[in-house]
DNA sequence: TTAATATATAAATTAATTTTTATATATGTC
DNA sequence: GACATATATAAAAATTAATTTATATATTAA
């Protein structure tokens, strides 16, 4: 039961419902999903901490970096993550992918690496 | 966002898990609920309200009763219900199913109604 | 019509979760 | 090695949710 008590409660907040849309796109940082939100650090990691345990999302690390994607192992997880974020209009997220597009921009430019992410993201503005 | 949010909360509570897990098996009055869970009545209310406004359980007035059953009008929910119950154990509501079978036993033999749902409840104790 | 039962609701309390602020750690840069 | 950046974590404050207690409403029975 607590299993998927904790599913559930990972799901039931809009900020993280929002961060679980942004990684349908692909991996994203800390700091692209702190800009992204426009939200302080020590929050998005607070919520990504609580998807992490509750075994939704993953992370790598990679240098100074943490990246999280979608976690697809479990298959009641995954189904559940479709279905659920099929319901949760691009609209709700509209204003945090025009600010992270921005920021990955910038980011590219800077590295010289593509972001797989960033040609996923939708491409008006 | 706000319906696909309300469903996760409605979702995210032992409390309110049993009481689908135990609707899974037909519909049930409040003081069948009260009964089973052991628990007080307005917190069982409380809780009831929770998943009607959610969409995850309907109700149907009959003289000083108010009964309770799944709503399966929506096709996201039931699905969603169907596949979370069945990772809840039986094991989970043992003892509440014990005390729900004494109390509706009681009941039929008092008011001579047959009830479905104790029939549908497993036969063991 | 008085009493009893079933349920709901409001107010007060308690508990849990989220947010903020401050700080620590780890990695990379100068 | 000193400094900057990315992230995590701990403690405190703020917010939200759950529980209890008390009371109201509606229905049936006596």
């Amino acid at each position: 039961m607590d299993e998927i008590l904790n599913i559930f409660k990972a799901l039931s907040d809009v900020t993280r419902l929002k961060i679980l849309k942004l990684l349908e796109n692909g991996e994203l940082c800390v700091c692209d999903l702190v800009t992204a939100l426009n939200m302080i650090q020590p929050k998005v990691s607070f919520h990504l901490s609580i998807l992490k345990e509750a075994g939704l999302i993953k992370d790598r690390k990679q240098g100074k970096w943490v990246h999280y994607k979608i976690d697809d192992s479990d298959f009641f997880r995954r189904f559940l993550l479709l279905s659920a974020l099929e319901r949760i209009s691009e609209e709700s997220v509209k204003e945090d992918i025009i600010r992270l597009k921005e920021f990955l921009k910038v980011k590219n430019q800077k590295s010289g690496i593509k972001c797989r992410t960033l040609e996923a993201l939708c491409c008006e503005s």
